[in-house]
DNA sequence: TCCTTATGTACAA
DNA sequence: TGTACCTAAGGAC
């Protein structure tokens, strides 16, 4: 499910199996038929993403943007597709393989000029080698706002998602209430690595873990866990439950209509 | 079977 | 700050 590395790994899915083939391109659900029409024989040429955004680029300058939103998700399979279920909102299907794509907030055709315009209002993306952390910091260090709030603004740094804000911060000890401006370059610094660190294993295991080895229940000598969303996490979604470090309760709080987990203890203003 | 919830964002007021 | 939008899973009945 969507934070950037997920949109990363899509990217490099779709990639691996309809690069250089000219996919059937179908909107069952029928929000899409025109443009799939459209793109009927067009060769997929590449894939991108930057933060939560997708583009798959047929011909030479035929953009398909594609953002998730809360609820989408991509569905893999082998040729041949079977009959697709109605709610499939674009499906690309060639010899070998299908995509199923349901439920996005977006999904249009673009150009290079619409492209270029999804760009320019995303900030840094961690995942993405021409990702310049200067320019994050540059705004987190005259914000008022909190570092929480601004982590998951998506102009300041894209593709960090409620999962990766809680547990980075955990992970560094950082009170998620403190301005950004009180975020010093080396605490920004070190966010940022750990961004690229978390979120590169995020694409390669297509799920987000971010306990240290250390911190694992057999190396503390517990029971073995499960968390809900499929990863090994330190507070996202353990409300009320003991820290796995200070084993103090993990607190959580609206925070601009998201839930923001937190340990009050191991992250000090 | 209904209700709640979710790793997101845009827009109105 | 609230609401709308898109889908599916899990839990309460």
């Amino acid at each position: 499910m969507p934070e950037g590395h997920t949109i990363h790994r899509l990217a490099q899915d779709y990639a691996a199996r309809f690069t250089g083939t000219a996919p059937r391109v179908t909107s069952p659900q029928g929000k899409f038929s025109d443009a799939a029409d459209l793109l009927g024989g067009a060769v997929l040429t590449a894939t991108e993403a930057h933060g939560k955004h997708l583009f798959l680029r047929f011909r030479d300058a035929d953009w398909v943007h594609i953002h998730l939103g809360l609820f989408g998700k991509v569905g893999f399979g082998a040729a041949p597709a079977p009959p697709p279920a109605d709610t499939v909102r674009l499906r690309l299907a060639n010899d070998t393989a299908y995509a199923d794509l349901r439920g996005p907030t977006t999904c249009a055709l673009i150009t290079d000029a619409g492209k270029r315009a999804v760009h320019d209002r995303l900030g840094p993306d961690p995942l993405r080698e021409d990702a310049d952390p200067g320019t994050a910091y540059r705004r987190i260090s005259r914000s008022r706002t909190t570092i929480a709030a601004l982590l998951m603004d998506q102009k300041v740094v894209a593709g960090v998602g409620n999962v990766y804000r809680a547990e980075v911060l955990f992970r560094h000890g950082i009170d998620p209430y403190r301005a950004g401006r009180d975020i010093t370059p080396a605490e920004w610094d070190a966010l940022w690595a750990d961004l690229v660190e978390l979120m590169r294993e995020g694409v390669r295991n297509n799920r987000i873990d971010t306990v240290r080895p250390a911190h694992t229940p057999e190396a503390m000598g517990r029971p073995p866990r499960v968390d809900d969303h499929g990863g090994e996490v330190y507070v996202y979604r353990r409300a009320s439950r003991p820290c796995h470090l200070c084993g103090d309760a993990v607190r959580t709080a609206g925070l601009a209509a998201r839930n923001l987990f937190w340990c009050p203890t191991c992250q000090q203003r």
